[in-house]
DNA sequence: GCCTGCATGTAAACGGTTACATGATTCG
DNA sequence: CGAATCATGTAACCGTTTACATGCAGGC
């Protein structure tokens, strides 16, 4: 006997799943998909229309979501995770993750900077340093907000530890920028000394 | 007047520039610039044949790079970067870079773990967790590797410096997967007590 | 002479963003 | 009524990875 179709391991797309995760806190349509994600997860996780929408018609016609119809709002179609969906959605959960370094462009061009002139280095590592700044201030903020907001919330640790990750990788990033800039400093005066 | 072609904005493909940066350390071929970056600067940057072969194409028609006929090795086609290519190189690496958080799929599954059984938030932490440590021995060690193999390297400070940013990342997070352990548990007792 | 590995290249798929097209609704 | 904006959707493009096809060189 052959193994059935459902036994192949399904493809990889972690927007399927980000949007199976959306609809089990309550049923959406597509465009309540996207409110959701660029109102309160964009610091980690978005999706676009480009995606919401052909995911959605695919999860239906796979049987992991079902069409709710609204009453006296024909034009609005929301989707509800099935049990089958919620099942696909846990087992994704279930596997764990590798963090993956990835390309990194500010240590590309660190990299290469003795072909751009003199204080091009400088110049690169300051402002990646405002810039993550700027972040650390917006997740220190974002926390403040949250917490006084829904002081008593269950899920409120759970929001603050993603805001968390943010802070400890651009709090880490601040003290690189620093010193890089004492390394590349370092080196300027040395060539010019030479 | 009309503003010539070539004012245009030129694509932002960073593969292009990844490319030329590796050609200003010496005439490559395809095959060159792919051993050069698994090798030397995986780590943080990494070019598929896929991509290079049609960039490397691409460079010569645009006149940034130009071909170097080898004698006696005739299959063998090298490429050198032109004046216009350094000027391209230069302008893009003055370009500043502003650090984008992007997804991240631990925070991802994280916020919706509770769609999974009981204790799946601490597998996927302590594994997250071990991964970081792996990687943080392995830039310790490179470091030590380079430093040891390279000492008086003009070129030695660089190389630690992207094996730094590493690090630091990495050593940020081992602290946030200690953090996000204890707080999941916190609310896992709080939640059976309850 | 044949096999292994070096070297070059292409096609297809993938995940994702952006831009655009379109209708429906609400509000001045 | 007309304008803004809500809501749904699609097409095109982009950068990238993967898998594949091919040919050549050197060593057994």
């Amino acid at each position: 006997m052959y193994l059935s179709d459902t036994s192949f391991t399904m493809p990889k797309n972690r927007s399927r799943y980000a949007i199976l995760g959306a609809l089990t806190i309550r049923p959406m349509s597509g465009y309540d998909i996207r409110q959701f994600f660029s109102q309160s997860v964009s610091h980690f996780w978005d999706e676009s229309y480009g995606q919401i929408y052909p995911i959605l018609k695919g999860l239906h016609s796979e049987g992991l979501v079902s069409q709710v119809k609204r009453p006296r709002d024909s034009r609005r179609v929301a989707y509800r995770i099935t049990p089958q969906g919620r099942a696909a959605l846990a087992d994704w959960l279930s596997e764990t993750v590798d963090p993956i370094p990835g390309r990194t462009e500010i240590l590309l061009k660190l990299f290469f900077v003795r072909n751009a002139p003199p204080n091009t280095a400088s110049k690169l590592i300051t402002h990646y340093r405002e810039k993550h700044e700027e972040l650390l201030a917006l997740y220190t903020r974002m926390s403040k907000d949250l917490a006084a907001k829904h002081a008593g919330d269950p899920n409120l640790p759970g929001w603050l530890t993603t805001l968390s990750f943010g802070s400890h990788v651009s709090r880490a990033l601040l003290e690189w920028c620093d010193e890089a800039e004492k390394s590349f400093r370092r080196r300027q005066t040395k060539q010019s000394r030479g």
